[in-house]
DNA sequence: CACCTATACGTTTTT
DNA sequence: CGTATAGGTG
């Protein structure tokens, strides 16, 4: 039989150890993956599918696999079509966030939710807080939208709801905002992304049915990066899997790097009282680094306090030492990478995607970036600004957004006077006072506007045209396809021109950033002929900088620590290793936890090296365009001496660390 | 209402 | 430093 075929195939091709082995077979029943840095976990989760479905005849649709980012699960789900060789697009593998949308979509109408929804992000997340928290007349110092969105993000991911009582009035203010919002978002069919995974939960919770339709067709779950789940993650997965309980949960608590978010490997002891008669298998075995870089990153973990005992073994030479630089400046810092990572490529045996720079924050890149620049050498900044995040991006999808939902005030709000037709903020201030006080949409008070007092007949002729620009370029929409259409309508807006007029330096890269934007709907428009303007939208919703990101490419690529997770490069670069800076200082306080988890950052970025490792850090800053003078990273000194090579490139201060030169 | 200028302010990490 | 907002003028 093929079956038998393809399992000798499987694993003959790519031998597994005998607990991967384990665990590729292991068939009913909970499943508890304990997988260290580098010890073949994807390799594990894509075996195990495959074997689900080629050995133990799994039907592919029954089989659930949820990932954190949508390019771990597009990845995943190629490799499990290549060991099985056969197209596999009915095995669901993907992130929490865009399982729950698919399931939303459909069942929406149990929880009183239209199906046409729109997704809100942070920006506009902020916006929606902004103008809530300036209604209320409440004072801005204190209810700053970023701060209150947060705590409403966690508030949300513990299941916490506007209705419990409170006690201070701080609290009963953020409540307040709370509650406006949710009410706001339930007005303008919205969601956020914590509500994606809220709402099905709630449904689940109230609709057995529902629930049981779903447990009825994932009969096997499988959760990657367990450590990083959340309260209504783990809900979610706990829901769905506990009848037939065949739920495998894999991660590493050394690697948890999301706590702020609300993430707790407490789940991991959940799953052990949730699912009893578990089977735990722990990888322990590291394919990816040397010794040295792996000695290295134990000696730093096992600085941390709050982890069970795991071991990690190496299976390959000791390699070279790991390298640790200081400079004066940050400049400095960023010519000597660069310099280096050219010395790599055209006197070493490596290539531009072998490297990687890693920081703790985000605004660290861009001495990177300039110094990639000036040399010429060819580079991804993952994170930062997303594709989806540009203004011009966002301008268009907003079009999209409102033609897709009428009652999307956000959207609305965005573009009603974007190209500029002489709807300003006073109008757009009678129109929202008339739609809130008739309880109608805001695109219904633009349909009536001759009956709003204030509203000059000029402005209301203003009006109707916008109104009939968006009803008639929505009549269109049937008769082309979405990237046709998303020209016409740049086209019918004038939103070009636009463009031009509003910063003619930055035309040129907005023109292109748009026309990537067609190219990637026309490229989606070929794997899916249908695709159709609700779908694409969920798409770009969800989507993550490093689903942009091709790891095939002949660049460098730069990324924060936490974007690192689950990638490996042959050689790493972590800069910035300045107390302060990594550790971050707002994680420098009296509870160790916070510092615990900067610090399993830092093993997360050692632990993706496979040969070699630089760190690097100057002891003058600038922050803001000051310089504040700065200490070595406390991390750094947690580094086994013996594997550690240290090179002095400072002119200040010389005396310190000089007695360390030893090459 | 649109446009220009002054100033305040901020950068942790992200689905 | 760069961006985002406020405040004033045409």
């Amino acid at each position: 039989m093929g079956i038998t075929f393809q399992r000798i195939e499987m694993f003959k091709q790519n031998e597994l150890n005998p607990q991967q082995k384990e665990a590729v077979e292991y068939k009913d029943g909970p499943l508890l993956i304990m997988a260290g840095a580098g010890s073949g976990k994807t390799r594990v989760i894509t075996y195990r599918i495959a074997y689900l479905i080629g050995e133990y005849g799994i039907k592919p649709w029954s089989i659930l696999g949820v990932t954190f980012t949508n390019k771990a699960a597009s990845e995943m789900q190629q490799r499990v079509a290549r060991l099985l060789h056969r197209k596999i697009n009915d095995i669901m593998i993907r992130t929490f966030h865009s399982v729950c949308l698919r399931i939303l979509r459909i069942e929406a109408a149990h929880i009183k939710l239209p199906s046409h929804f729109t997704i809100v992000d942070e920006e506009d997340k902020k916006s929606i807080l902004k103008n809530i928290i300036d209604e209320s007349e409440m004072d801005r110092e204190i209810y700053n939208p970023k701060k209150i969105g947060e705590q409403i993000s966690r508030w949300k991911s513990y299941e916490f709801t506007p209705e419990i009582e409170i006690q201070s009035t701080y609290e009963k203010e953020m409540f307040e905002i709370y509650r406006n919002y949710e009410n706001y978002k339930k007005r303008t069919d919205c969601l956020d992304f914590d509500d994606l995974l809220l709402k099905t939960v709630e449904l689940f919770k109230k609709e057995k049915t529902v629930l049981e339709k779903y447990r009825k067709k994932w009969q096997y779950i499988l959760v990657d990066e367990f450590q990083d789940t959340n309260h209504i993650q783990y809900e979610f997965t706990r829901l769905l899997g506990e009848k037939h309980t065949n739920v495998c949960v894999v991660g590493d608590e050394d690697q948890s790097i999301y706590s702020w978010r609300g993430a707790t490997p407490e789940n991991f002891f959940r799953f052990q009282k949730d699912f009893p008669g578990f089977k735990i298998i722990k990888l322990e075995q590291n394919y990816r680094s040397t010794q040295n870089i792996l000695d290295s990153a134990t000696a730093v973990i096992s600085n941390n306090i709050k982890r069970s005992d795991k071991k990690l073994w190496g299976t390959k030479g000791k390699g070279d030492y790991l390298r640790l630089y200081k400079f004066d400046q940050s400049r400095d810092e960023a010519e000597f990478v660069i310099r280096e990572i050219l010395n790599l490529v055209h006197r070493q045996d490596y290539q531009y995607n072998d490297i990687a720079i890693f920081y703790r924050t985000n605004y660290l890149s861009r001495s990177f970036e300039i110094s990639c620049k000036g040399y010429h050498i060819p580079y991804v900044i993952i994170g930062g600004v997303r594709f989806f995040e540009r203004k011009e991006i966002k301008d268009i999808l907003a079009y999209l957004k409102l033609i897709a939902n009428r009652e999307d005030e956000v959207s609305l709000q965005r573009i009603i006077n974007i190209p500029s037709r002489g709807i300003g903020t006073t109008t757009l201030n009678r129109l929202k006072d008339y739609a809130f006080e008739n309880k109608v949409s805001l695109f219904k008070a633009l349909l009536t506007s001759n009956k709003i007092e204030g509203v000059k007949k000029n402005i209301q002729e203003k009006i109707r045209s916008f109104v009939d620009l968006i009803q008639s370029i929505s009549q269109d929409l049937k008769n082309l396809k979405l990237s046709e259409f998303v020209l016409f309508l740049i086209e019918e807006t004038g939103y070009a021109d636009y463009l031009k007029n509003f910063s003619p330096e930055e035309f040129e890269s907005r023109r292109g950033n748009i026309s990537e934007l067609i190219q990637d709907i026309r490229e989606r428009e070929k794997k899916d002929p249908s695709l159709g303007l609700e779908n694409y939208l969920e798409e770009a919703s969800l989507q993550t900088s490093i689903d942009e990101w091709d790891s095939q490419d002949q660049t460098i690529s730069l990324m924060t620590l936490h974007n690192a997770k689950g990638l490996e490069f042959k050689v790493v670069f972590i800069v910035g290793m300045q107390d302060g800076v990594f550790p971050h200082h707002r994680n420098l306080n009296e509870d160790p936890e916070d510092l615990e988890e900067e610090r399993r950052l830092f093993y997360v970025g050692l632990t993706r090296a496979r040969e070699r490792i630089y760190t690097s850090y100057s002891v003058i800053r600038n922050f803001f365009q000051q310089n504040i003078p700065s200490e070595m990273s406390r991390f750094l000194e947690e580094l086994p001496e013996d594997k550690l090579e240290f090179f002095d490139q400072s002119t200040l201060g010389k005396h310190s660390y000089s007695t360390m030169r030893f090459y």
